[in-house]
DNA sequence: CGCTACCGTTCCGTTTATGGAACGCCTCCG
DNA sequence: CGGAGGCGTTCCATAAACGGAACGGTAGCG
């Protein structure tokens, strides 16, 4: 089926994503085509792959999902990666509430090695919400442990560590609180 | 029958920035469309707004800007409100991660309304973390609290609810796992 | 049973996005 | 000067995305 070697952004991924959409909101196919005013056979060609959608397409469909186009593509080829090779964080959102400032990372941390961050400013603090495997996070001298469903959350203005406990790979959010120091 | 909501993605719009980034690289329309493997013609017209890319054109343009894709979507907010009015929620980021798929939400409940939601699909749960302001959420006849940095989750396949205690509106990140419904 | 009402896929004529090859316009040399 | 080489746009045949109308499959119901 695949003519060329993988394509970065393939059809069958984005595909997938809208169907997956599509069947968590239990509308069928059908009824979707019909309120996003487009035909069966184009919706059904893009959730398959076998069609290369027009970017008119695709917003007919995801307006109707009600979900921004870019929840559909390839997740961010994101430039912005922190931390070392043991745990990377890619910045997701930045939200400004006022005077304080939330920075929403995704967080991945490989198994076997621990990851050293220095102290950010006073008052920011850090907050793990784990959503798969078991990790182990904090102050250097306290760090803290969560497993799936759980969260970790201290001030980060120490030194702290992250690292994973047993062999899997862990999956997180990191959200990072930052209260506005005076002008910034 | 649908007063055609002003379409939010246009043509313009995305050729524009197009058009500015491209600039901004000192490389010239003919060599864009060289790198990317297009025409000259397609490129200009995307350019001006005067055609309607697929994805797979509007992928090779900006692949060879070095952006994601979704940079020249209509960029800052595209807040996607579901729910009702006492609770919004802005869609972030999808994750795929093999057989579930995480939505990972921005979500703000207003105070003095509870706001309920119906069940989603067998096996989606909900977790949320909470920043800011006490939240009460989760099924409709057993909800949970939390404060800031605490943590609910439930499954949600009843009809669940979302309301605060107290005056302070509620700022927190919800992520919905999706199980992965039959063959893809 | 047939009849109806959906579902998702496939078929097919129409519409349109595509890229190669013009075009007109500049600037840079010989 | 004229010619060469760059630019961005326009022309046009072709490929493909589009939607309407089939199709087969699966309930529900008298």
């Amino acid at each position: 089926m695949d003519p060329r070697p993988a394509l970065n952004t393939d059809p069958h991924e984005v595909g997938a994503r809208l169907r997956r959409m599509r069947q968590a909101r239990g509308i069928s196919l059908s009824e979707l085509a019909r309120r996003a005013g487009i035909g069966k056979a184009t919706l059904s060609g893009v959730e398959n792959g076998s069609r290369n959608p027009t970017l008119e397409t695709l917003w007919a469909i995801t307006a109707q999902l009600g979900v921004p186009l870019a929840a559909v593509l390839d997740p961010p080829a994101d430039p912005l990666q922190v931390y070392g090779k043991a745990a990377e964080a890619t910045l997701l959102q930045v939200f400004d509430e006022g005077p304080v400032t939330f920075e929403l990372y995704r967080l991945r941390v490989r198994p076997g090695i621990t990851q050293r961050s220095p102290g950010h400013h006073a008052g920011v603090t850090e907050h793990i919400t784990v959503f798969s495997g078991t990790l182990c996070a904090g102050p250097a001298q306290r760090p803290l442990t969560a497993g799936p469903g759980e969260f970790i959350k201290w001030t980060a203005d120490s030194e702290h560590i992250y690292t994973t406990m047993g062999e899997e790979e862990v999956h997180a959010t990191l959200l990072m609180r930052y209260p506005l120091v005076d002008g910034v």
